[in-house]
DNA sequence: GGTTATTTCTGAATAAAATTCTGACAAGCG
DNA sequence: CGCTTGTCAGAATTTTATTCAGAAATAACC
């Protein structure tokens, strides 16, 4: 399916990333456009997965999630990053990014968890149980100053 | 402001994370309550800052943006992390999150560009421009298994 | 160039939802 | 008890989403 996207298509995109519940009467309005032409722009966005989903971000420390830490995880020697080993990776909800690296390690994860105490835990009881884990390199972070997916419009 | 959420509310959350344009009249049908309620309840997550906003998510590759690194940035000797630094870093669209860490670098940044060259050219053009930032390791994310901000339930 | 498709748009109609408001109900507290 | 506070349901009203027919623009092709 073709996907490319034009001068509209980014408009809707940057403000949909901006505010994923602007209403499509609005964001019609900031266009100058029909709510119907933008309602099928986005919808066609959806259809084409350019628009993977919409989330709300809630404040961590909230939701006991105080925090937060990247972990660097090699494989045993002889062992390759097998996708079995990241899928145990992803389904741990405090583990909410892998990404499989280039170099020596194998993955990259971000977690979080409410203090350093249960992080400690999680380690212990969930990261160490996965088979062909040789080590972890942990990364504490003592203060996020920007968090957020944000569109860097192509130029055209 | 209190804070306290009751199961309600993460019920809420749950969901809105799940799908931030849930209708909140079909929030309000899986919670069996009065979309009026709904509303209210959602609404004061909003000013409790709880819910911090709403934002969409596009597939990365169909803007352009192919290659994702996270790069660790060290500031030269005798200065330490300044907030004027983390500023700086923040500023680059590309940039997409900004932690400033323990140990001996500084700051972890995650940073989406089109590809490898233009990653360099970022590097080069805008991070080497930054006054006392002094070295920088650089990880290349070859694959992504899984990102997405998740909830994790506290215990009640 | 002229003729077809194809896509994208507008504008109106209708269905659905958001929002507001009033009052009920319950818990906490002096 | 009486008062306050917070939460809720239900109805009324405003606003929005959605659908549709047809116009305008765009692309494709001979």
């Amino acid at each position: 399916m073709d996907v490319s996207l034009d001068n509209t298509d980014l408009q809707i995109l940057e403000r949909m990333q901006a505010n994923a519940r602007i209403s499509n009467a609005d964001l019609a309005r900031e266009l100058n456009m029909a709510p119907s032409a933008v309602l099928e722009r986005v919808k066609k966005l959806e259809q084409k997965k350019v628009i993977q989903g919409y989330t709300t971000q809630i404040n961590p420390a909230t939701i006991q999630q105080k925090l937060l830490a990247f972990i660097f995880i090699r494989s045993s020697e002889g062992f390759t990053c097998s996708s079995n080993t990241a899928q145990a990776l992803a389904a741990i909800p405090e583990v909410q990014e892998v990404h499989h690296i280039a170099g020596e390690d194998c993955y990259l994860i971000k977690v979080r968890t409410t203090d350093s105490s249960s992080l400690m835990a999680l380690m212990r009881n969930q990261l160490q149980k996965i088979p062909n884990i040789a080590s972890t390199k942990t990364t504490i972070v003592l203060e996020t100053v920007k968090e957020q997916q944000q569109l860097v419009i192509p130029k055209i």
